[in-house]
DNA sequence: TTTATCATGTAAATTGTTACATGATTTA
DNA sequence: TAAATCATGTAACAATTTACATGATAAA
């Protein structure tokens, strides 16, 4: 949040900017933004004020204070946040032959491959759109665009690697099942 | 933890079990896990049995239910859980444009690229082990070490990913950079 | 006229972290 | 004798989610 408010924003704003952008890594929700952000306010990180909107209620727009600027500049000074990262589908993946049903692993593992398969695509639209707009794309951007650039970039790996182990483990996937589905045989018959 | 309570393990277990296989995805701590594990066996997903250790206190040891084992099935049919995903280090890089210190920046940059390596050791040692110990690897495990192994794979595929892009990012930064101080020595000069 | 968007929040519950508390055995 | 490992937990706090509550304007 600190990072976005450089420049004045709302809470509505603000959770339409990790929908938008940061959502690939970060999100949050309406009911934990407005409470951070009057704390943040307290403690004396951003500011606030009310400003009339053309339509719905006056909204609150907030924007850091310089002791908020060296907030963000201390945490991204103090060296990358690694370590804590949860991947939901991966620990299930760890216990999937728990389900002891081949069908079911497979739907599970396809329902995966797609998801990153539509993932791919909103990414790569991303890219498509922005190199079509911005002929400085993507090495004659803005300072803070170009780290959003990196980002993007980041995604765009490690969705093609998703993709590509998915597809790779539904083959062994299958392979395995017509392997014992041989033996079967081989011990019936 | 389901998962785990296939077989009877006490919530220490549990957290060794988190450290040495799970922790590239999901972790917990034992103030987290004792609790929970109290919560599950009122809940009726876990029976509890006291059990003697050769050292130590005696061990609460823990094993799930035939409602435990159906509630983890419930949790796999249900498909993959994505797009919860917190990347710490992606939301610094997002606004590391707001250091201001090309620097800092870099020495940012590196220190992911140096933690990204360090992982990447760790996952070829895990492989070349398992390897070395178990002929059936990787495509004659049993299942349960099957699905394990899959894990890993990606363990490895993002590591990869991530310590590629850390290196063309940072090659891409020093290229601004210099490019930067061009413009000023064109500037001044 | 219904739905979506704009815009603010609070309340309750759950989840997770950090710090605290205890005490035995083994290894350096 | 100090540190590490084994083994249990509680308490306080912080973070997050889900549900609730309100009401205006614009578009379908």
């Amino acid at each position: 949040m600190l990072g976005m408010l450089r420049e004045p924003h709302s809470g509505y704003d603000i959770k339409k900017k990790f929908e938008q952008s940061l959502r690939n890594f970060w999100r949050a929700e309406l009911s934990q933004i407005y409470p951070l952000l009057q704390k943040m306010d307290d403690e004396g990180l951003l500011t606030s004020k009310e400003s009339p909107s053309d339509i719905g209620p006056t909204r609150k727009v907030y924007k850091r204070t310089a002791r908020g600027r060296r907030e963000l500049a201390a945490w991204l000074t103090e060296g990358p946040s690694v370590g804590a990262e949860r991947i939901g589908y991966l620990a299930q993946v760890y216990f999937l032959s728990e389900l002891e049903d081949d069908t079911a692993v497979l739907a599970f593992m396809s329902e995966l491959r797609d998801y990153m398969a539509d993932w791919l695509g909103t990414l790569t639209d991303t890219e498509n759109s922005w190199k079509a707009n911005d002929p400085g794309y993507p090495d004659q951007l803005t300072d803070a665009s170009f780290y959003q650039q990196l980002t993007l970039q980041m995604g765009l790996m490690k969705v093609r690697a998703n993709l590509q182990w998915c597809d790779e483990s539904i083959a062994r996937i299958r392979l395995r099942q017509s392997q014992k589905g041989q033996s079967d045989i081989a011990i019936t018959g």
